[in-house]
DNA sequence: CCGTATCCCAGGGGATACTG
DNA sequence: CAGTATCCCCTGGGATACGG
């Protein structure tokens, strides 16, 4: 059993599940991956995210050490989010996790359809 | 975007995650990659889980296709639960997994605490 | 031995409106 | 532009008791 900021969990594996978990966290996580997104940027790529969700799971990302939030103390406001040194780490757990679900999926063919997503 | 069993997911690594996102799956999943295991040993290997959670946790696993729950219809009732293919193909994913959360937490050394579990 | 059935609670997430 | 503030709902999980 291990202790981590007063939650307990029974293997360090779950410790990534949270850090991971939440609704909006991985796709914000495979846009910065790409580089370093503004956040009005980020309601224009995940337009089904409101202002509220939003800032609540970067905040948690954030604090988790996973991204970087960099204000620019300018008129009109500018912040920018990026991904940390750990963050950048994370990545090709991601890409292992999305290969595997592609192929898990691909076990059950009739039971996944895909949507393409509009964007601006 | 995917839907997936009335589900909908912006990548497919969130349906890896919802996989193995509860309680007591991933400490299933360790403990049956050991080999098969009644549902009582279960108990005992994991004391702190009641039985309800064990059954629910447990339902879940086989509908999605990790586990199988074999039933021997002796008296009294013998049930023994065992990894799928699938199930054995997720192994490789939780061992990262839990590299990478003993390396995060590393990070961060005066966070975390260990503590021995009992067992019978 | 291997489960269901009930009841209850906390927190993750949605909708909407407001602000430095 | 980049957020807070409220209010509300729903699901995951806990406690406990009962059944084939």
């Amino acid at each position: 059993m291990i202790t981590f900021r007063d939650k307990t969990y029974r293997c360090t594996s779950e410790i990534v599940l949270g850090l991971v978990s939440g609704k909006w966290k991985i796709s914000i996580l495979n846009q910065l991956s790409k580089g370093p997104v503004r956040f009005n940027q980020l309601q224009r790529l995940l337009p089904d995210a409101t202002q509220r969700m939003l800032t609540m799971q970067l905040r948690m990302l954030e604090s988790d050490g996973l991204i970087i939030r960099k204000v620019y103390p300018v008129s009109p406001p500018k912040v920018e989010y990026g991904l940390s040194e750990l963050g950048e780490q994370l990545a090709p757990m991601l890409t292992m996790l999305c290969d595997f679900g592609t192929t898990y999926i691909e076990s059950y063919p009739d039971e996944a359809s895909y949507t393409n997503q509009k964007h601006s």
